[in-house]
DNA sequence: CTGAAAGCGCTAACAG
DNA sequence: CTGTTAGCGCTTTCAG
């Protein structure tokens, strides 16, 4: 007896079937098997039923580990998720994108994995993990304007494919992305206020060190080119620096204080929110609000509910994957993906307008 | 030349250096160089710091799959998330408890690989890729009663831990698990409720194939075994769910409402207190609320703000990592880990009382 | 259409 | 302490 004995329950299988042993089974030579495992083109069928009867018999499974060695495929593509401000996880808007690439990469049988880069350490750690070779592509979310990340992934000459605009200038290759409409809703968004007749129109940004926000800020600068600076707050797209950012607009305006406010995103509008509220300003006779995202919770479970701007945001998730997938296929096939007219794509930011405003 | 001509800028790193010439390099054997890559015990110092300056020059990292096939370890555990009612990500819950397994398996350097369980078929896949070895153990959370999952990994022996306690009885080995204690803390909701003097206190559940949702339940009936059945309104643990619920429980009543309301999530628990804004229902002077999680959003921005139970989510999640970690750790050593003491974690679960109750 | 042979890059005995 | 020798399990030319 070679298997050590258990003490408990659950067998350890420690022994796998190989292919060596299916083929035997079966009475063919490894190549077979390999061949019908793989397909099996170019097997007569009656011997391709024998082999699979076999993998069947003994519950054979392709080791991984020893394929990738052979064709330096893995069908594994990164997800790399910088939060450097913790913030990622406490927003519903990068759960549905990841929702929406899971879907996608499931139906093509590849498996997705997610690394977090919590701290600064975590860069290197998530460098070498790609350096390594563990998968085949990347998809990098919320870069920042000094992100190493990119630089990393260039380098490797890996495959990527970027969740928003990154802000850098491009060195090497254009980079592929997948991004919303974000200048063009915040452009809607003020519009609206404005046209509801609102006069002072206060901004709560992003962080503007993440091209995202910039855009958001620009769209309202489009619209009120000539806005009082003191109108514009700096947030980090999370509740509480929305609840800053809107005590600090409040404060500034002494009784000229705003009578709308943009939230660039829909935390941050919950944020301001509980302020105004806290000041017993109502939402919206006093101060309209507008959110960004529509990223369910925040958005609709506000009373009143939000007016805020929508994107497809799980359709954006899927979108990533499927770029990333089709550049794969296209490298495996010794292209490079940018000859082949893959190209960003900018998906739209639409109003939806509810109670607050 | 062998390697293609580039089209674009990024230079795809087709090429990379093997053990076999940072060895050259080095003038060592490969075995050598090993040994300094892993360590460099038992390597006099002299040799280990050569060895060091090749893999450096070179820009070797070694290559996993090779070294998988050889020591039958991968550095990696898959995190199993099956949402059905694809509730999960709408839920802080599971992002929060994701990032404290994050934390401590890359303070361990090991991957997580995750794993979204989205449909039906999806079981399957997920089935194959554990039984494909292609990670060392698992984390599996929100497990239901039928679920197939626990038996899949018990029938591979892949060591697993789950997140919250598995509802099913246990076969093999004892499950090993981390857990709220879902019990204690729903009694003090409901002692809480009944001590500020509400008479009539419902209770919104979870889905009752959930072991957690049970679990609160008993807590409920644990401090109140005589309460009318008309007080208790099965949820999902979504906003929606609760909404509807609230709905059901105030038209059940007739003039007889309930005075109090425990929901057992605060996602159900802002649902309800939508439908109660809406029937203009004041909380908590008409009916108090309270909740269960403390996931930051849902119980901190509600207004008035939630009463609620916390649990340590993140710190759940890390205790998960770090008993997945220790198994792992004595499995390598040929120990199963049971025999080891390894025993199954409950956390305390404290009520926050706030201005909802 | 099938089999034989040659590795992919690495680690782990086992000698020296 | 270090080198030599065998593979891990699979795919893939290349003959037949």
């Amino acid at each position: 007896m070679t298997q050590p004995e258990e003490q408990h329950g659950a067998p350890v299988r420690a022994w796998r079937p190989t292919l060596q042993e299916v083929a035997a089974l079966a009475g063919v030579s490894r190549a077979t098997a390999s061949r019908v495992v793989n397909g099996g083109a170019g097997v007569r069928s009656e011997i391709q039923v024998k082999v699979r009867q076999a993998v069947d018999e003994l519950g054979y499974v392709p080791n991984p580990a020893a394929r990738a060695l052979m064709t330096r495929r893995h069908d594994a593509v990164a997800v790399v998720v910088a939060e450097p401000e913790s913030r990622v996880f406490s927003d519903p808007f990068f759960a549905r994108q990841l929702r929406g690439i899971g879907r996608e990469l499931s139906a093509s049988a590849v498996q997705l994995v997610l690394l977090l880069v919590t701290e600064a350490g975590d860069y290197a750690q998530v460098g070498r993990y790609l350096a390594a070779g563990h998968v085949d592509g990347a998809l990098i979310f919320s870069v920042h304007n000094d992100d190493p990340l990119p630089a990393i992934v260039d380098g490797l000459g890996l495959p990527t494919v970027y969740g928003g605009r990154p802000g850098w200038e491009p060195t090497g290759a254009a980079p592929l992305y997948v991004d919303t409409d974000n200048r063009g809703g915040a452009q809607a968004a003020v519009r609206h206020l404005r046209e509801r007749g609102r006069q002072r129109i206060a901004v709560i940004t992003g962080p503007l060190d993440q091209a995202s926000a910039l855009d958001r800020l620009s769209g309202y600068r489009d619209v009120l080119p000539q806005a009082d600076p003191a109108l514009v707050a700096e947030g980090d797209f999370t509740a509480e620096g929305g609840r800053r950012a809107m005590a600090e607009l409040l404060d500034r305006g002494g009784d000229d204080r705003p009578d709308a406010v943009f939230a660039c995103s829909d935390l941050m509008a919950a944020g301001a929110m509980a302020v105004l509220a806290e000041r017993g300003l109502r939402v919206p006779e006093d101060v309209a609000v507008v959110g960004f995202d529509d990223g369910d919770t925040a958005a609709q479970w506000a009373s009143p509910p939000l007016t805020t701007v929508r994107q497809d945001i799980e359709g954006m998730g899927r979108l990533m994957a499927r770029l990333l997938l089709t550049r794969l296929q296209l490298t495996f096939d010794g292209n490079t993906g940018a000859a082949a007219g893959l190209a960003p794509v900018v998906t739209p930011a639409e109003l939806v307008v509810r109670a607050s405003s």
